[in-house]
DNA sequence: AACCAGGACGTGA
DNA sequence: TCACGTCATGGT
């Protein structure tokens, strides 16, 4: 199964450093302009090459948001939600778990899904709140209404840098397409193949994820083009 | 103008 | 367990 990591490099050397998680605060911020020409979205907030983030716990309570305000929801639309919230300072436990639901609800609006998304956020912020500080194991967190299997990763691996995979509905697509794993294959399955054929690095779990997304929006948005995939061809 | 996005939950078999 | 309906805005 020397595959992943194969299939890691050649994704690499199409697409280039990611960067991930996307940050407000790196909007327009001359360190990072002109980075990633080719990103879908805002195409700013990334930070390729740099495995610094977060740098503060208010990155760190930024990225949990977005990764339960992207459940199901193109990126474009959790970067309006966020922009609501950070027009009146909330992206801030304290204020989170201050605020009426129905001001949360009006904030998200653009992200969808406002109506359960706000119960989430509310109670994921209490979750955050009571951790002071530490990192969520994977059970704990998968406790918290609204948190998945891929919402808990997705926190795991970029808000507190531990080396669990995420995977979403692209890895299913591509890799059932590249015929290395089954179409019934669980979600902990999946996982588990990545995680045991790859160094059990942050960083690359990092990368990796973010570039099946950016692969997959490239050659996998319709069925039709599922075949244009050159990893198709690459494959050993 | 349908179709679907960086899913998760509740329900009923 | 598991298949299925539901949730909602916005881009293509």
């Amino acid at each position: 199964m020397l595959k992943f990591k194969q299939i890691y490099e050649t994704l690499s050397s199409m697409h280039g450093p990611q960067g991930w998680w996307p940050l407000l605060e790196l909007h327009n911020h001359k360190t990072n302009k002109g980075t990633n020409p080719t990103k879908t979205g805002s195409m700013q907030g990334y930070h390729p090459n740099n495995y610094t983030y977060p740098q503060t716990e208010r990155q760190k309570f930024e990225i949990c948001l977005g990764a339960i305000l992207t459940q199901n929801t193109a990126w474009p639309n959790v970067e309006k939600a966020l922009t609501n919230l950070n027009a009146i300072k909330a992206i801030d436990q304290k204020i989170i778990n201050e605020i009426t639901i129905e001001l949360l609800k009006e904030l998200i609006r653009p992200a969808g899904y406002f109506n359960q998304k706000s119960i989430y956020l509310k109670e994921f912020t209490k979750f955050f709140l009571k951790l002071k500080g530490n990192a969520p194991s994977r059970e704990r967190l998968l406790e918290v209404k609204g948190i998945g299997n891929e919402t808990a990763d997705s926190i795991l691996l970029y808000a507190y840098r531990q080396p669990e995979f995420v995977v979403d509905a692209y890895t299913r697509r591509i890799f059932t397409n590249l015929k290395i794993i089954k179409e019934e294959a669980t979600y902990m399955e999946i996982k588990g193949l990545f995680e045991s054929n790859l160094k059990k690095d942050f960083k690359i779990f990092q990368e990796y994820h973010a570039l099946i997304v950016e692969h997959a929006k490239k050659y996998y948005l319709k069925k039709e083009d599922y075949n244009r995939c050159p990893l198709l061809k690459q494959k050993v």
